[in-house]
DNA sequence: CTATAATATCGTTATGTAGTGATATAGTCA
DNA sequence: TGACTATATCACTACATAACGATATTATAG
């Protein structure tokens, strides 16, 4: 990695990016056993289809999965298993670094990092941000 | 990572988020031969004080480095060598990803991905943006 | 062709954040 | 003490983007 120039240090920042989102990292997690479409996604991880839509664009436009469509479904699959083995990488840092005592897979729970707000709130002001 | 709850599925895209800025890429690059402090990196990166002051400090946050203060001096240095291994894992993926046929410390400077533009352009305009 | 179903896209709002210049804070040395 | 130095922080702007509801697009079935 040292010697990269600023467009190739741009790609690698984006793959970190595609990765930054926990829906997105839920979405990697539910192609683990088998492609799905967009249908099964929205389902399975309780979201909407216009948001499961657009970040599996986002996750094929940053090469993590690709898309196969099949009529009018789209299904998607992992690219690159060896993805899963850099997640996991992570999750045992993560693991180590908080909660030393905790397990990974336990529930640490008691301190969420900025629980992601739902956005929108009110329904239409017409940019009143004063 | 497939048992992670939502809190923890935070954390791990936290990690990777604090690895999604270029910058912070190569404040991460430059630790790589030893500690540095905020003035050096200021000069070796060719940012302002400023923006290597707060990069530095959301990189602690993060965990991925330690700061140790020494008179007017601090001193950040990588908290732990493996993340190397993972930023070569990634470099590698990307590298092949794009460019089967261009080496991944060649150039390929073709197609940089969103340049990343400068940010402020108009001094001073109080809030137009109608 | 029409209706239906699955996806993709658009317009919106709220919010996060990278970068900037200016200033505050703190340690060191005379 | 005051000058100097190194870092941190502030206020700000520009921009990106996650989530939403609504609509457009596309393919299939009848």
């Amino acid at each position: 990695m040292e010697k990269l120039n600023d467009p190739a240090l741009e790609h690698v920042a984006a793959f970190f990016r595609a990765m930054s989102v926990p829906l997105r990292l839920k979405i990697l997690n539910a192609l683990r056993t088998g492609e799905r479409n967009v249908g099964q996604i929205t389902t399975e991880l309780a979201c909407s289809q216009a948001n499961a839509s657009k970040h599996l664009a986002i996750l094929a436009g940053s090469g993590l999965i690709e898309k196969r469509q099949s009529g009018t479904s789209a299904y998607y699959r992992i690219r690159d298993p060896r993805i899963y083995e850099l997640c996991d990488l992570v999750c045992g840092h993560v693991g180590e670094r908080l909660g030393r005592d905790i397990a990974l897979h336990g529930m640490f729970a008691q301190a969420a990092p900025a629980p992601r707000r739902p956005a929108r709130k009110a329904p239409a002001v017409k940019r009143k941000r004063a």
